[in-house]
DNA sequence: ATCTTTTTGGAAAACGATTACCAAGGTACC
DNA sequence: GGTACCTTGGTAATCGTTTTCCAAAAAGAT
């Protein structure tokens, strides 16, 4: 019942022609008399036509697709870098597969063994990877396949990368709760295998360095991203002979958690406590009181990392790095300690 | 440099054996001589042999991959259910194409129409389609190629479907709200294209009159499952002459827009009105207050989809639909409108 | 021992495109 | 008019598998 799919060879015996011909006057790879090229796209129009793109891929060895690795779609963060990828590379006629490793470097790498030689993908963009770049670089050179990478610095290392730059970012951070009057501020990591943690740490150790104010190794906690940490890191942290006065938190989910701790023990964030988070996620500004955070360009993130990987492909050289800048938004969260206190 | 693609006929040639022999021993897909598939196998495993998943797509007219058709993304509830999806069947060996079609029908009918019979996908999920199921079903006919939809109620429509019993979700989460002594319930709908948002506003409905309160138009406004048509919904209805004591929303983002709405005004929540939202995202609750929500059983939906899907290919038929249920977590942002003003 | 039936390996034909190569015809130039 | 070159369509090889068919060998039946 179902209509047999239309071939390039059904067209070409329709139009009395060769398939080669017909070939032709789809992908105009050559001249053909402008007759013929019409009599053929008149047809595959009528049949609408539409080619067997695993055929084709069989013959050049690769489908107009493209991996997208990351460690957990379901984090708001990595969501919305695959929209922007998915977005931008759908208008060239690429189609994108999902790769979820929850964060395990071995499922990455089975990512590029396995499915790029198996299933002809173009390229891959990993994003926030977790195995050492040095590694993907091996692998890489392996397959001659390599990747654009997002959100993870890769320097001295011929790869194309964009990211943000977290230790500004994070300077700038710190230092508006310096500012605002704190000295004793918590920090509360991510996992620190990954790249953007070190450097979140290495920017608020810096502003601390910069101002004088010595680092207290009790008031850093490391997370690993998730709601539940950062609720752990508050109650470890409120647990203190002399806790903090304010709490940096290394991206906003874990924040989350950390106002659920002090609404928990109905602790008044902003008067008694100041909290900051990262990333800016869609509730960020929503939250109670509405968070003071560094807000990463993750849309924009995803876009030029997409653009790259086009032009990459375009041109066959390896477009420059990308470095982006992040930028505090402060909202309501964060307050002079002094101040709250005098209330 | 970069080592050559090791091909079934390198196989074969090593073990003095022809391609045909190899192809049946990886694939046990008749007897042979075990002391040659031993010698194959070994071969095979030296070489790090991995079958071009393309060329055999060639022949089978499919390759082992599937299609997610998501509205969006970014929405915490579709990336939860894509990565149930994804971690199921890639135990199986099926990769997943992800597409975005930001809520628009006519991208759906281009997943179908266009990218199935290009790149051969074997099957797709449609998670809560824009387009209607007869369109749907017409579409699938002519491909021959069913797809598994995802939190939409499709009746008598032969398609398999896992959908959430949302008359009944909306019908409890109303009676709470009648229960604790609210009279004035506000309804916050969310696009009423899709089929969810109808039963939550038939739930909704007829929990009204079942305890004889009479609907009131004014009090029901139709979002779109963003955090900014919550906040709008909550504006409007807060500058009603007779305003709700209670708000209920059809998702947990618009109830997010609305917690904010009334924080911005001062408004205490739970104290003065009482707020309900839909789904139980990871952040719900950790929301000031926790946020009381219908819970949505979202990464079950999605394995039981991708175990439907599985089935549906080894057996050929249809699985039966499969309808689950959602319970109501009471947290703190439903109180007793009395108890409240009694404050 | 002969005749069937079953097993098992290989040769070759798919699958549906792209493309290297060929050949016929046309142009251009001297 | 002859040589060289360019144009343009077709033939057939190719990509890497699976699978159909065939033939030889082995097993079983009488």
């Amino acid at each position: 019942m179902a209509k047999k799919r239309v071939t390039l060879k059904m067209i070409a015996e329709f139009a009395g022609v060769s398939t080669a011909t017909v070939s032709r006057v789809l992908n105009n790879s050559r001249r053909v008399d402008p007759e013929i090229a019409k009599r053929v796209m008149g047809i595959a129009n009528r049949l609408n036509y539409r080619p067997n793109e695993v055929a084709r891929g069989l013959v050049k060895g690769k489908i107009k697709t493209f991996g997208v690795v990351v460690p957990d779609i379901d984090n708001p963060f990595f969501s919305r870098i695959c929209k922007a990828i998915q977005s931008i590379v759908r208008k060239e006629g690429y189609s994108v597969f999902l790769y979820n490793t929850d964060g395990k470097p071995e499922r990455e790498r089975e990512v590029i063994e396995n499915l790029m030689q198996r299933l002809l993908i173009e390229r891959i963009f990993m994003v926030a990877p977790r195995m050492d770049p040095k590694e993907i670089l091996e692998l890489s050179k392996e397959f001659e396949l390599y990747p654009v990478i997002v959100d993870s610095r890769v320097e001295n290392v011929m790869l194309s990368a964009v990211w943000v730059d977290n230790v500004t970012a994070f300077i700038q951070a710190t230092e508006h709760l310096i500012e605002i009057g704190h000295r004793r501020i918590g920090f509360v990591a991510g996992s620190l295998n990954v790249t953007n943690s070190r450097d979140r740490l290495k920017g608020y150790l810096l502003a601390l360095e910069n101002h004088g104010i010595e680092k207290d190794d009790s008031l850093i906690y490391e997370g690993d991203f998730m709601i539940s940490s950062g609720y752990k890191a508050a109650e470890y942290m409120l647990n203190l002979s002399n806790p903090p006065t304010a709490i940096l938190c290394s991206n906003d989910l874990m924040a989350v958690g950390v106002l659920r701790y002090l609404h928990d023990k109905g602790i008044k964030v902003s008067e008694q406590i100041s909290v900051v988070g990262c990333d800016d996620i869609d509730v960020a500004a929503s939250l109670h009181p509405p968070l003071t955070t560094v807000r990463q360009p993750i849309y924009e993130m995803g876009e030029i990392a997409a653009k790259m990987m086009l032009k990459y492909i375009e041109t066959g050289k390896f477009p420059p790095n990308s470095i982006l800048h992040a930028d505090l938004v402060i909202r309501d969260s964060t307050r002079h300690p002094n101040l709250a206190k005098a209330r």
